[in-house]
DNA sequence: ACTGCCTTCGAAAACGTTTTCGTGTTGATA
DNA sequence: TATCAACACGAAAACGTTTTCGAAGGCAGT
């Protein structure tokens, strides 16, 4: 077992100072090419390579991103981790991934760990219980110690950061058009209960729609769902009791949920009713039909926060810029649940 | 903006030394209680958290897992990081994740950076292209340098390390026999390539079932699949050119494309053709029908997993245990592709 | 021979901890 | 009064780096 060879130990070797070794490794020319040429013969033979930790610590920078999000088991999330690892490897960071599980206590537990060195800065998505307490001093703590946050996709006002985000309001707005210009007059909409912000937006987006157009908003078809435990049973009870040509869901599940259940009631899909969900995942491609989505593009929003993220940690000192909340596209694409 | 507080401040300002803040935090018993409680207090009310580095620095731990991956975006992968990071929690560890994109430099690269002081181990499933070019140094040297190794699920031989996997063959040995059991003989595998090693393990548990039941392979019933673009060509063809009433897949998404292009062909499943799937994921859960799969219980194999690492960290160095291959059980979810 | 400059290197501080060991003070005991 | 133990605290080393500064030695120029 040989373990990891440092500079004290190559400088003992070789008889000559601990300076003189990293200068050497450094290519200074403060070093004779001899002594220069002798040290590096010697640090590549026994593999050295410098302690990340004593440089984090010396540099006051680890070079590492903090990811908290609620969960990893999720398609969309798991995009944006892809996404924000591509960026953070081309400039030469890690990322350390931690799960809050939707609770705000571990939300809070990672911060503080991850905020005790490990990371320069975060990048996240709020739990939906800190979404619904509205308690955000965990991350105020972090700001005022100077490290950069950004929020992605669930967000809060009440934050100062940088953010991104879709514009979930306008995606489903857009959404809501797409259907409506096919003559499809009622349009049934899943969704969540208000205090998860993505959830209200997307609604907001759908009854101003229908405003705009002179539609008259029918409460019985806007379905909003607390659990996926009673999904499939609010769903039924949609079908059951009334009329309508689309639906559009604040996500996948809701979505292929409510197309099994109407292909059992004998409903053709898309032509007795056209499907449109949030979240352009693995069931929508694979499902039977398939689903016509509003793409988050996961991946750029990944790709965009983390950059976002390492802008700011390379500004210098006391340069602050404003913050910004970058809108990333949604893409609809298109599929079986919807007629072209 | 305040800054995080540090030992040697709080000395400072209380005008004692650094050892005696530290003993007063650790609640020793050097210290009279009169200071104990003033230093206690202060660092409460400046919110003292000791800093990570510092203490990997000291420690020569780091406390973090380095977990190393194909990818992100597959939702096996993703339940093993939710079973890792759910011990690791518990018992005080970070994870930090690095995705090879089947890469062998990147895995290389990954390893290195995690090596030089970032983690204490790694938990990690080998790359395409690792298990194609045989070339496992990166791996070798860590564990020379006495850094445990877990490896999960796409594992080798040639390495000396903690695994953990599920018996593939006996997997889809079992399931092959749970086919032919209902009467179904002639059943079709779709596999990939032998060098990823599950798909050729999972292939030797079919051929010696049907061996063991006298039934001569038609090697036209198996499909060698190498990458998803030419899935569905691929299975077109088998569909065209044979007749079986049954198919175990090596993954879902061999498995949900057979499916769709038998419906397409009028082939009522699993009245006329039953599917087996290995890979308990989201598409074999809503894809129409629902598919019957094999699960790797992936939560179990990254508890597994972690629990091996971390009981091997926190061995007393020197006592070595023998390497051990734990095997985490598969269980058959059954589902509307095959008849009960 | 003195000054001054280059070259080449080493000592030491710094990052933030923990811990070992030493030291000064107090009070009690012989 | 001298000795000793107990108590309370501080100095310093250690972890592995990088970097600043100082210093020794050689050499050239006056």
């Amino acid at each position: 077992m040989r373990r990891k060879v440092t500079l004290k130990q190559i400088a003992k070797e070789l008889d000559v100072s601990i300076s003189t070794v990293s200068k050497s490794l450094r290519n200074s020319q403060e070093i004779s090419e001899d002594t220069r040429l002798k040290v590096q013969a010697f640090a590549k033979l026994y593999n050295y390579k410098p302690n990340n930790i004593a440089l984090s610590l010396k540099n006051k920078k680890t070079k590492t991103i903090g990811i908290i999000i609620p969960e990893i088991v999720h398609h969309f999330f798991a995009t944006v981790i892809s996404g924000i690892e591509q960026v953070a490897n081309e400039n030469g960071y890690n990322v350390i991934v931690c799960l809050s599980n939707e609770s705000f206590d571990k939300e809070v537990i990672n911060m503080e760990m991850l905020a005790n060195g490990s990371a320069d800065g975060f990048i996240m998505s709020l739990s939906k219980e800190t979404q619904q307490n509205k308690d955000f001093h965990h991350l105020q703590e972090v700001i005022n110690q100077g490290m950069p946050v950004v929020l992605f996709d669930r967000v809060s006002n009440d934050i100062m950061c940088d953010k991104v985000i879709i514009d979930d309001q306008l995606a489903a707005y857009e959404a809501t058009n797409f259907l409506i210009a096919k003559g499809l007059n009622r349009v049934a909409l899943l969704t969540t209960v208000d205090y998860v912000s993505v959830g209200k937006l997307r609604t907001d987006g759908y009854i101003n729609l229908l405003n705009d157009y002179g539609i008259e908003i029918d409460e019985n078809l806007i379905v909003k769902i607390e659990d996926i435990e009673n999904c499939a049973a609010k769903i039924s009870e949609l079908l059951e009791n009334n009329k309508f040509d689309a639906i559009l869901a604040v996500n996948e599940l809701f979505a292929v949920t409510a197309i099994k259940l109407a292909i059992a009631r004998g409903i053709k899909i898309p032509d007795d009713l056209a499907v449109i969900a949030f979240t352009d995942g693995i069931i929508s491609k694979y499902s039977t039909p398939t689903i016509t989505t509003i793409s988050q593009n996961g991946i750029n929003m990944g790709r965009k926060s983390a950059e976002m993220l390492i802008r700011r940690l390379e500004l210098e000192d006391e340069e602050n810029e404003h913050y910004r909340t970058e809108i990333i596209d949604t893409t609809l694409v298109l599929r079986e649940s919807t007629k072209s």
